[in-house]
DNA sequence: TCTTTCTTAGCACAATCGTACTAAGACCGT
DNA sequence: ACGGTCTTAGTACGATTGTGCTAAGAAAGA
């Protein structure tokens, strides 16, 4: 069964998370993926031909991971969105983002582990770059949210206010990951809070 | 002489350096970092009695360069600090931080990849706090100038704000180093001013 | 039950790894 | 010129790496 042959390779793409969250990128070697599957060097040759085939997929089933999570609420965030609350949606959507629950600190572990790998590895950079495009519009879908409802001062340089709360997200997550100033977690939210009620706010000056 | 001797140390460290910015740090091996000195394998040996030794110098020697340059503008900025421009002390401090020229993206570049690799290796995570504790207290000051002088509204959470100009510089940093939004360099200043800016001004309402 | 296909296991190969060890070279005070 | 210390080079060892290849086992349709 074919079914059954790509539930094979999830398999073993889980198993490639948890060894580099165990050892880095270093140890997941083919053998030490073998190992930590319970299953042969050669059977997992035979799912995948290449050990960069096997690393690039594990990574890949990262993003459809984050995918899942991120579509999950989507249609309540749109309800909000019509609703004239823009603020609520995009608090509700970037607090998606960001790892704020054991699960998904696992699995930013694991991105970050393969996003330094892409700084020597063009393949992975490759599908690195395509999914910080996709948080990126996530970003613009936000402010461009606010902004046409009026919530965002006309003053603001939009591609600026984008690039800083995608920053600022970034920076969270590693923040998160690296377990800097201990209550992040709990912190991280508030953070992301007082950052959209500052977005919403004019600049007095 | 023990001058040479330190000398060598600090030579064979920026090799490590140019191997980890070309092939990660999975290609600094003893034998890699030697053949980029144009030394023997030996001879590496004999100034570093284990390759984690040398790791843990190369990491520590950036810490080293970042240091001075930190160090280099610091009676300039308490001076404004006195003149109670703290805003442009700020400024000048955390831009030195940022990676905005090709020296500094080249030192973050080995930089983050010794912070990850501190995900796995425990010596290296004590360096690495070591040193984020030192960036952390760095933004704190800013922080704290900007509100001793009331520049800084007194409904704002102090560590909130900390943490918040702490996670955006390394958001920052990641985006100019994996090279996202293309004239990043130049547009992180922008944001980083705009952010101080928010910060030196109360929400309204 | 036989046969064909799908999985799994295991070994072989060359390459690379960290470390230990020895010996030859360079340098310097005397 | 000599004697001793500081540097460098080179080699060897056991362990681990990715990949190629072969054959045994499992499953399923005839």
């Amino acid at each position: 069964m074919r079914l059954d042959h790509d539930e094979r390779r999830t398999e073993l793409a889980e198993a490639v998370w948890r060894v580099i969250r165990r050892e880095g990128v270093r140890g997941a070697s083919v053998r030490g993926v073998a190992r930590e599957a319970g299953l042969s060097m050669g059977s997992v040759r035979y799912f995948f031909g290449t050990q960069d085939e096997l690393l690039r997929f594990a990574m890949r089933a990262v993003i459809a991971r984050a995918e899942v999570r991120i579509q999950a609420g989507s249609a309540d965030r749109d309800k909000l969105v019509a609703q004239g609350d823009a603020g609520a949606a995009a608090a509700q959507l970037l607090e998606q983002i960001l790892p704020l629950d054991d699960e998904r600190v696992a699995d930013a572990q694991v991105w970050l582990a393969f996003t330094v790998q892409g700084t020597v590895d063009e393949g992975m950079a490759k599908i690195r770059r395509e999914a910080d495009e996709g948080v990126r519009q996530l970003c613009e879908k936000c402010v461009t949210d606010l902004a046409e409802l009026g919530l965002v001062a006309i003053d603001r340089d939009r591609g600026v206010e984008i690039e800083r709360l995608w920053s600022l997200l970034d920076g969270l997550t590693l923040h998160i990951l690296l377990d800097l100033a201990p209550p992040s977690a709990s912190r991280a939210g508030q953070i992301l809070r007082t950052h959209l009620a500052d977005l919403q706010h004019p600049i007095p000056s």
